[in-house]
RNA sequence: GGCCCUAUCGUCUAGUGGUCUAGGACGGAGCCCUCUCAAGGCUCAAACUCGGGUUCAAAUCCCGAUAGGGUCACCA
């Protein structure tokens, strides 16, 4: 039997980190058996849904390369793909479930629904419905419609016995019937809820393995209930430990960043990628930048091949604890056996960290066609073909000191036109001083900017060692320490006091434009 | 509150009865390197929730307590 997966997201927001987590999991377990991924949309909820933010989750999947290959967009033998388009299915499914007396039309207000349950929580008894609405007969409804109530349809769940299943993470469940609520599968205006919907369509697309959030646990007997009176085959399970908060072991939310923002480590990473955000201008989706939220990272130039190799790990580990993993790598490695049982808080700093490695491990060509599209849409580069070259040299020099692709952005000061560079006679004043340090006499910036532009002037070819050397001669007939002068130069250059080395930010200017910025620097400094 | 799940460094985890004075990674601290910032190298601090069993032997098996979490919608 060919395996097959799928995840089915609700087009109720963007692409959440959990969700891709889980949804990574569905794609590894199909491509290892070689089966087949489905991506299909639970958009039963009319109310909740909204069109417009199914466009990012699809595009989220595309960024990420989770392929699917049967679902929104593509299509494929199990149509439709969309819940919203499937009603009347639902509808004959609910009617045969009428057939058996496993569900039953119950006419009980919302607020009378309320109260047996308050009630029921005040007296410490489970929160089983007492049925006082529902109506069996024909009579029954007819009655209650006279009322002037309307009808949903709920389950009749058995009031005895146990339901054991066995799940691929948790082991052997076993629950009471006697706990398991009626729940409504038909809502009062005909369409139908997820509980029905899901077990209908995992069924209509043969789906072999259901692979999702502990969160789901709970609605398992149900599911087996409904399906089983269906005449359905019942799929595996695997419940995944869901993925929580920072520091904490609650279920992730994307609604509660400001608390998130407390802990250091997550406000580090959000503040790093708000600078490259700020940096760009105007984001396409300001309530997408949120670190729960995929889109956060694509926009400011993480990696899906990192992305993934962290979340692979959040729930999931190998014998050998090995970390780092290609997605073929996953793919051959991963299995359902090693899922983890408990809670894992996301830790973005950790993420972080992989994405670096990610960078540090990426030939300079590539890192080049990352990260043109950010200085393009920070407007310091119009051409990309013509700015190649030079942006080469800038990433070689940058080496290790790049994470995210939106880092380049930390060397605006390349790009910009020299006028546009702010030159602070304090602060080069300040690294002169700790050039002559121990001396007895610390010359003037006036009176030191035209002997290093003079020294620098001369390097040929101008280069970091002829620089340096030059730079070194003068420290040394004017009793000056070299390193520190090299920041005035780079003050000088850049406006700047950190940056990859002196000499080679220098290098990377090319010498017109650095001679007319230390000219600059020298005119605001007498 | 009912039901269910979970419990190893701050975090992700390895560990399935002896090889555990518990290993790795991220984060933290220190040192080295150094023109700044990174990167890199070396070193350090840091955990088996508690209590009972079982056993010659328990992080590992069993029971209980405690703690955390999930779920109990005409949301998905």
């Amino acid at each position: 039997m060919t395996v097959r997966t799928r995840f089915a997201p609700s087009p109720t927001g963007y692409l959440h980190i959990g969700g891709v987590r889980t949804a990574l999991f569905n794609w590894l377990y199909a491509r290892k058996h070689g089966g087949q991924f489905i991506l299909r949309i639970d958009d039963t909820d009319q109310d909740r849904n909204q069109p417009e933010a199914l466009q990012p989750i699809l595009e989220g999947f595309k960024w990420l390369g989770l392929t699917w290959d049967e679902g929104a967009e593509v299509g494929g033998p199990c149509e439709p793909y969309y819940q919203s388009e499937k009603l009347p299915r639902y509808q004959e499914a609910v009617r045969q479930l009428l057939d058996k007396g496993l569900a039953y039309w119950d006419y009980a207000r919302p607020e009378e629904t309320k109260t047996e349950m308050e009630l029921a929580e005040k007296e410490k008894r489970p929160k089983i419905y007492s049925r006082r609405w529902m109506a069996e007969t024909a009579a029954d409804r007819a009655r209650f419609e006279a009322e002037g109530r309307t009808g949903s349809v709920k389950v009749k769940m058995p009031r005895e016995g146990v339901c054991k299943f066995y799940d691929q993470v948790r082991k052997d469940i076993e629950v009471q019937w006697a706990g398991e609520q009626d729940i409504v599968i038909q809502r009062s205006d005909g369409t139908v809820t997820y509980n029905l919907a899901n077990v209908v369509d995992d069924f209509d697309m043969k789906i072999t393995h259901v692979i999702r959030a502990e969160e789901h646990l709970s609605n398992t007997p149900r599911q087996i209930f409904m399906l089983e009176g269906l005449g359905y085959p019942r799929p595996e399970y695997a419940h995944l430990p869901f993925v929580a908060e920072p520091g904490s072991k609650n279920k992730l939310s994307k609604r509660k960043i400001p608390q998130y923002l407390k802990n250091a480590d997550f406000k580090k990473v959000y503040d790093h990628a708000k600078a490259i955000a700020d940096r760009i201008g105007a984001l396409a989706a300001p309530e997408s930048f949120n670190p729960v939220l995929v889109d956060f990272y694509k926009q400011v130039g993480y990696f899906p091949a990192a992305l993934l190799n962290y979340l692979v790990l959040v729930g999931w580990a190998t014998e050998d604890n090995r970390e780092a993993f290609t997605l073929a790598e996953m793919v051959r490695e991963f299995s359902l056996e090693r899922v983890v049982q408990n809670p894992a808080s996301l830790d973005v700093k950790k993420l972080f960290a992989f994405q670096a490695r990610h960078m540090q491990s990426l030939p300079v060509a590539e890192k080049i066609e990352q990260v043109l599209p950010f200085l393009v849409r920070a407007a310091l580069v119009s051409d990309a073909d013509a700015a190649r070259a030079f942006v080469s040299r800038v990433v070689e020099a940058a080496g290790p000191r790049m994470t995210v692709a939106g880092d380049i952005l930390d060397y605006d000061y390349l790009f910009l036109p020299d006028e546009q560079i702010s030159f602070d006679p304090a602060i080069a004043t300040k690294h002169l001083t700790a050039a002559f340090k121990g001396a007895t006499v610390v010359p003037s910036l006036a009176e030191m900017l035209p002997k290093l532009r003079a020294a620098v002037a001369s390097a040929e070819p101008f280069a970091h060692d002829t620089l340096k050397t030059a730079t070194e001669a003068l420290a040394q007939t004017e009793g000056a320490k070299a390193g520190p002068l090299s920041q005035v130069l780079r003050v000088a250059a850049t406006g700047y006091e950190v940056g990859f080395s002196a000499y080679d930010t220098l290098a990377v200017l090319g010498r017109d434009r650095c001679l007319a910025r230390l000219d600059r620097a020298l005119k605001a400094s007498v």
